[in-house]
DNA sequence: TCGTAATATGCGCATGTGCGCATATGGTTT
DNA sequence: AAACCATATGCGCACATGCGCATATTACGA
């Protein structure tokens, strides 16, 4: 019974992660390959304490993993499945938004499908 | 550009409504069958004022159907996609949760699949 | 019609959250 | 060591959110 509290309560932390436009963003930058916070802060278009405040709420709600090389720390996906509910829910709300504005497009280009891990590593890109 | 800003807003809003532990309960509660405010209520243990706030707010962010009989309304899942997005989440967390304590089965037990949209019409009132 | 049950909502409070500014921390270069 | 990059964090502010209390609204029965 109250057993099940915690597990509500961890899911609805882990659906706050997702619940913030920005945060959404990051995931969209981020689902495709890895990126550092500088590459992620001039990507978006925002300030690098808000960019850097939001990644750690994601790494700590375990969504991001995280990689520190020399000076710069690179974040990347923790889990392809967060990306696929993304996905899901995008398509979910295409009807819904379609019905007031062509967005179904801007929709499906968002969250692509991911193909492989690629690491700005020294000489491997491949995975 | 500016149009996806409101994609990710939209998708935003989709899981902020999901980013609340009560609101998750009402979706567990209602996942299988239409409930009247007055039974979530009783099932919850909540206030009618909140839970009643709550399915204003999940009826309005598109997650729930309302229909009304008689001084009753009675609300049930707007889309079964909604739940499995819910379960997808929960067995992702599974393992994490799992790690501290043993609540893989208390999260297999939540958000069960859908049998049928059985509706509390006039004689039955099972469970 | 009046009382009662079921649901919704205005108000206020406590708390949470997103953001920017300034600054701290750690690593790299000269 | 000093100057410089990349990232993180303390502080404060504006605003959003969850909640309860009291009350409004609507439907139904006596």
């Amino acid at each position: 019974m109250n057993n099940s509290d915690e597990v509500f309560e961890a899911l609805a932390a882990c659906f706050r992660v997702l619940s913030e436009p920005t945060r959404l963003k990051i995931m969209h930058a981020v689902c495709e390959k890895e990126m550092s916070v500088s590459q992620i802060v001039e990507e978006l278009g925002a300030t690098q304490t808000n960019i850097s405040r939001h990644l750690g709420l994601m790494h700590r709600g375990g969504v991001l993993l995280r990689r520190k090389q020399g000076s710069q720390v690179y974040y990347r996906l923790a889990d392809a499945a967060m990306a696929d509910i993304c996905r899901s829910v995008c398509s979910r709300i295409a009807g819904q938004l379609d019905a007031r504005q062509p967005l179904r497009g801007a929709l499906m280009k968002l969250m692509p499908r991911k193909r492989a891990a690629a690491r700005p590593a020294p000489s491997r890109a491949a995975r």
